[in-house]
DNA sequence: GTGCCATGTGAAA
DNA sequence: TTCACCTGGCACC
């Protein structure tokens, strides 16, 4: 379930899977021949996750350095064993393997090397990440609070908040209290607070637990007789958890939304 | 077994 | 706005 959470996890793996050693790198598939030989050879220095964009850095023999940039997107995995490595079967974009370890990927929307002004560039472009202590809340709030957009777009916009996805964003906003579309001008300061305040708890908690986790524990209950593990994501025409009105869901920023009109009223 | 939908984004049109 | 990516889960036959 890529939202940040699991980024966040790939790039701690990734950093006690990789970190110190020199790879292995090879694109069994074919479509990153060129960049995979780009990095056979070099050691892999860390893996970070901003957003749900994962970079690896690594630094060549001959000095330079290379960040590997991969969005897993809707499809993408990350699969990894001890050695010997199985066979590649199937789309395998990318193997990288140390003495002891190998890590497949399949399916990415990106994989890419970028050059260090490059990532700089994707950086710049990336907003604030709950998930990261640098984030900068306060900018992704002054975005907000200039926007006409509904804050269920703004919430979805990475270049405004970073790692949250489709599942994150309607639980937020049913946990806050706020309709999907209430213009993000309209999102005053505390409730902005709150809000991030909250998706950071609710990575946090993603990031531990490995999965999307937002019930709180009151909630329980009547979750597991509903047979839910949500408030209202996927649970069009369903009875809320706290109030029974039935669920709503309206297509979003291309995806489909979910709230409840009583809990969420505007 | 078949077909549809999905946690996401970027390219093409 | 639509398609492509390329996979897993699940409803339905």
């Amino acid at each position: 379930m890529p939202e940040g959470h699991t980024i966040h996890r790939l790039a701690a793996q990734h950093r006690e899977l990789l970190a110190g050693h020199r790879v292995i790198a090879s694109s069994p598939q074919g479509r990153f021949v060129a960049g995979a030989a780009r990095i056979d050879g070099a050691e892999m220095v860390t893996a970070d996750a901003r957003g749900k964009h994962l970079l690896h850095s690594y630094r060549r023999t001959d000095g330079t350095e290379l960040t590997l940039h991969v969005h897993l997107g809707l499809y993408g995995k990350f699969g990894h064993g001890r050695t010997p490595a199985p066979a590649p079967a199937g789309a395998l974009r990318l193997r990288l393997a140390t003495t002891k370890d190998w890590l497949d990927l399949r399916g990415p929307t990106v994989c890419e090397l970028l050059e260090p002004p490059e990532v700089a560039v994707l950086v710049a472009r990336i907003g604030a990440d709950p998930l990261r202590p640098d984030a900068d809340q306060r900018r992704a709030g002054a975005r907000i609070a200039a926007s006409r957009a509904p804050i269920g777009a703004l919430l979805m916009d990475q270049s405004v908040v970073a790692g949250v996805g489709n599942i994150y964003r309607a639980e937020s906003l049913f946990r806050a209290g706020v309709n999907p579309y209430r213009p993000g001008r309209e999102v005053d300061a505390v409730t902005w607070l709150a809000l991030w305040r909250d998706l950071r708890g609710l990575l946090q908690r993603g990031v531990r637990a490995g999965r999307i986790e937002t019930l709180r524990t009151g909630d329980r209950r009547a979750a597991r007789a509903a047979g839910t593990r949500f408030y209202v994501y996927k649970r069009s025409g369903q009875a809320c958890l706290r109030c029974g009105t039935p669920v709503m869901a309206a297509v979003m920023v291309a995806r489909t939304l979910f709230w409840c009109p009583t809990c969420q009223p505007g």
